[in-house]
RNA sequence: GGCCCCGUCGUCUAGCGGCCUAGGACGCCGCCCUCUCAAGGCGGUAGCGCGGGUUCAAAUCCCGUCGGGGCUACCA
């Protein structure tokens, strides 16, 4: 298919509907568009697609925002920012449409519909044929005097796009050269017998109004192409614009099983991700994995490294499957790269939200906070995770008590006398830090029990943080500090 | 059913005719380190769907076949 006059400068763009929750998938689509406009210096247009009042809500475009904020994917035009093609709503776009409409339907190039559905299914079962096939193009060549009559009836028109008889062929940005056989896809409607302009229209309209050179979507849109480039031909022909963009049709993600990953499936959810506590670079690193990747040996980076090297035509054309232990694992890389700093302010909001801390933490909390940083840092994976790990240290003291399961297994009666030992040892203790923490207990445990490390101090552990897993023991005592920490011996004692 | 897309370890991928005895990452398993858990180090497990053809040579090209997926609305 032509696509002569081809500008220069790169324009792509991100249109989503507003239905239900931001989709990992979605996302992903938004991050190689924005990935391939950085990339070439060109401009990324964000356009919302809400046309059907249905389905649309305020609740999906507003999270929409907070979801491309939070995952700090800009835009160049669009909500919020403005430029020179507003509105990027759909919804306040009617009038275009329907002057675009009316000229299109002038040109010839769209003709008005009176076949319902059961007629096309009936026709098409008269005739031996599968209904499914679809409309059959029935209508293309009404008389005035049969429209008359059919409207006489009180039957209202759809404006259907005539599909060129001939095969339309374009190349994939990502897959290569795709035909579809004339007569292979039926004339689609592209207004509704109430006169709402549908996708079908809008969507290809929009981005011939807004100079888009390069649509990169999922690969779920691909049968949708051949009449949109239909369309551009005849949108061209009536002067709305002079080329037909390129086309990259990203592959699907899928979820468990080789289903297409489903709005309704809760791992698709952005937000949950981020509820857990998944860093926005680290999910975004993770989700450009999903199809594309940076280099044969590498797959941690970000995206200022995405941006330098993306490249759509090294985009997988195969479907890849969201699988959560890679995800995680990425973002516990990103975690572990954050600075002592950055960390301690990530992880606040999530201690806030458990309630380990206040909405404003003083400056002791936050102290302790970065003391115990670097050491909880390189053992979570996302940021929630941090919460049980220094809960010991932020609990009020009269709330303290050590999990059930811990305290079964770690401070039965054989951890009598490894506690008292502990206490003792401490308690004589000139200097409570932590060398001097290990000092005496290696010296009463080890040494003056004969226990092996392994066994020695797990009772103390689950004393004083009250878990069988926790930050290294010494700093966390000593954090915990000589009172809190004799305290919580003292009560597992008895 | 029709149209279209896809087929390399469990998963994501590298591979674009010889560098492949198929590389990396996650996962999984083992060992080391070790106060728990991690992190880190070392090692291991596992794959070109199948059948033809082209070629001196095929994971790479062609055909077929089988399998998976998407779409098939007056949704987007």
């Amino acid at each position: 298919m032509s696509t002569a006059s081809q500008p220069a400068a790169v324009r792509a763009r991100f249109s989503p509907s507003p239905t239900g929750t931001p989709h990992v998938g979605l996302i992903r689509t938004m991050l190689f568009n924005w990935a391939f406009a950085r990339h070439h210096g060109g401009r990324l247009v964000f356009r919302i697609e809400d046309t059907d009042a249905s389905r649309d809500s305020e609740d999906s475009y507003q999270a929409l925002l907070d979801a491309l904020r939070w995952l700090n994917l800009d835009w160049d035009e669009g909500p919020e920012v403005g430029g020179p093609h507003e509105p990027y709503r759909q919804s306040g776009r009617s009038d275009l449409y329907a002057d675009v409409a009316r000229r299109l339907l002038e040109a010839g190039e769209l003709y008005e519909s009176f076949s319902t559905n059961e007629e096309v299914e009936q026709r098409r079962r008269a005739a031996g044929q599968d209904p499914k096939l679809g409309y059959d193009n029935a209508d293309r060549e009404l008389t005035d005097e049969r429209k008359a009559e059919l409207r006489a009836d009180g039957r209202e028109p759809v404006l259907r796009l005539r599909m060129p008889d001939e095969d339309i062929a374009f190349t994939d940005l990502v897959r290569g050269d795709i035909v579809f056989k004339a007569g292979s896809v039926p004339d689609p409607v592209l207004v509704r017998a109430n006169g709402a302009p549908l996708y079908t229209l809008t969507n290809p309209v929009d981005d011939a109004l807004m100079g888009i050179t390069h649509v990169l979507r999922g690969e779920d849109l691909l049968p949708s192409t051949p009449r949109q480039i239909a369309l551009y031909g005849a949108l061209r022909r009536i002067g709305v614009t002079t080329f037909t963009p390129e086309f990259g049709h990203l592959p699907l993600v899928r979820g468990e099983g080789n289903k297409k990953l489903s709005k309704r499936d809760p791992e698709s959810n952005l937000f949950h991700y981020r509820d857990r506590g998944f860093l926005p670079e680290g999910m975004l690193n993770y989700l450009a994995l999903l199809g594309w990747a940076i280099a044969e040996d590498r797959d941690v980076f970000t995206m200022a490294e995405m941006v330098e090297a993306f490249d759509v035509s090294r985009v997988s054309s195969n479907p890849a499957r969201f699988d959560l232990k890679k995800a995680e694992a990425i973002n516990a890389e990103h975690i572990r790269r954050l600075s002592e700093e950055d960390f301690v302010a990530r992880v606040v909001p999530y201690l806030v939200t458990a309630k380990l801390l206040p909405e404003n933490p003083s400056s002791e909390q936050l102290a302790t906070l970065t003391a115990i940083g670097p050491l909880v840092r390189e053992r979570v994976t996302v940021l929630s995770d941090a919460v049980e790990m220094v809960r010991f240290l932020f609990v009020p003291e009269e709330e303290f008590t050590p999990e059930p399961a811990a305290a079964a297994k770690s401070l039965g009666e054989d951890a009598g006398p490894v506690l008292d030992a502990s206490i003792a040892a401490l308690e004589a203790l000139p200097e409570w830090a932590t060398p001097a923490i290990e000092e005496a207990l290696r010296g009463a445990l080890v040494d003056g029990l004969g226990l092996k490390p392994r066994k020695a101090f797990g009772p103390v552990r689950v004393a004083a943080t009250g878990r069988t897993v926790s930050p290294p023991l010494y700093e966390s005592l000593e954090l915990l500090g000589r009172e809190r920490s004799l305290g919580r011996l003292r009560s597992a004692r008895s």
